[in-house]
DNA sequence: ATTGAGCGG
């Protein structure tokens, strides 16, 4: 098991006796970390792993959780079209203690060189898409690895999911995540060991805030120009003063045109106060006017905007490219008369063709 | 300094 030094920062000016050594910890990999000890799926026997190198077989899963106990099926779940593995599988056990025995002793065991991370199967997303009982620790010492981790933070309640973040040789980047089963066990973690030492390292220790999240919480985001779209093409200027200057002192309020005068469906509020600003967010965001739901928010600097647009495509084209990765072929200098069937026919004596597009023009988003 | 992934037959 992981020795992971756990202690109180001393105060620097305090004069205290200076902390103890740094402590070597072998992270062994032998037995497994922390036991799942909560009321969770009691008896469940289904397992969900996840993490798993994409060409980990069902027949490697059943060497190592047949090890554990008496498999009922196992399954790695694969694109429908491409046949590529999804990174997870199912794992059925008959009974519920070995599916228990074999998440304790098997989580994080390596295969293709990567740690799997087990879980019970819970096919109910709404905790996952809550994201409470979820924590961030930054500033890991990099010897601590998952199991070490789930060692520390199971003392605060059951764990459901665990993970240092790593690089593709394996080595940690000092931050991690522990998704606890209930917000109370997240809060008694981040107040015990929030600004702890671990292996002579202070810990930050918080919930777990996505990047947008993180942003408004942290800068101090004032402002006084309003964006609102979605607006029904009846709604005009005056409409929007009256609407918005509810919420206090309007300098303008502008719908968008085009050159006919027709309505764009978008607009601009500025307000003389920012607190009324973003109490007009508040309020008027997703509420319906003619029937339309306006999206209200903070207006965004055309750098800003240009900003987020890039980084959703670049996105996009990356899940584009991973999802067909190795599967996809470019044509180019192909002739305006070939057409996507024609294409399709061609390829087909080679192979499956599953799409098939001529583009005309460079793809925009 | 570094804020994830994510549930079938």
């Amino acid at each position: 098991m992981a020795q992971i030094q756990v202690q109180r920062q001393q105060a620097a000016a305090t004069g205290a006796a200076a902390p103890p050594p740094p402590q070597s910890m072998p992270t062994q990999n032998g037995m497994a970390g922390g036991v799942a000890t909560g009321p969770i799926p009691l008896g469940s026997t289904s397992l969900y792993v996840g993490d798993l190198d994409l060409n980990v077989s069902e027949a490697q899963l059943a060497d190592l959780f047949g090890q554990v106990g008496q498999l009922v099926s196992i399954r790695v779940c694969r694109d429908q079209t491409t046949r590529r593995s999804l990174g997870y599988a199912y794992i059925n056990f008959t009974n519920g203690q070995e599916a228990a025995r074999a998440l304790e002793l098997l989580n994080f065991t390596p295969l293709n060189n990567s740690p799997i991370r087990i879980m019970y199967s819970h096919r109910d997303p709404s905790l996952r898409k809550s994201g409470a009982g979820n924590i961030y620790i930054k500033n890991l010492d990099k010897a601590i690895d998952h199991k070490a981790l789930h060692d520390t933070f199971s003392a605060f309640g059951n764990i459901l999911s665990c993970k240092v973040a790593t690089d593709a040789s394996g080595q940690s980047k000092g931050y991690g995540f522990v998704q606890f089963d209930t917000e109370e066990a997240a809060k008694n973690a981040i107040d015990k060991l929030n600004g702890m030492l671990i292996n002579d390292k202070q810990v930050y220790v918080g919930p777990f805030l996505r990047k947008q999240e993180r942003d408004s919480s942290t800068s101090n985001t004032r402002f006084n120009n309003v964006f609102v779209k979605n607006l029904s093409e009846s709604t005009a200027d005056e409409d929007l003063k009256n609407v918005f200057g509810e919420y206090g002192s309007i300098t303008s309020a502008v719908v968008m045109r085009d050159g006919d005068g027709k309505s764009r469906c978008f607009g601009f509020v500025n307000f003389e106060n920012a607190d009324d600003a973003a109490k007009a967010v508040e309020a008027l965001n997703g509420e319906k006017f003619d029937d339309k739901e306006w999206f209200v928010a903070k207006a965004q600097k055309k750098s800003e905007r240009e900003q987020e647009l890039k980084g959703r495509f670049e996105q996009s084209m990356k899940e584009a490219v991973d999802k067909y990765q190795g599967l996809n072929l470019y044509i180019k200098n192909l002739d305006d008369t070939i057409s996507d069937e024609m294409l399709k026919e061609m390829f087909s004596e080679f192979g499956t063709v599953t799409s098939c597009k001529g583009l005309l023009v460079p793809v925009s988003i």
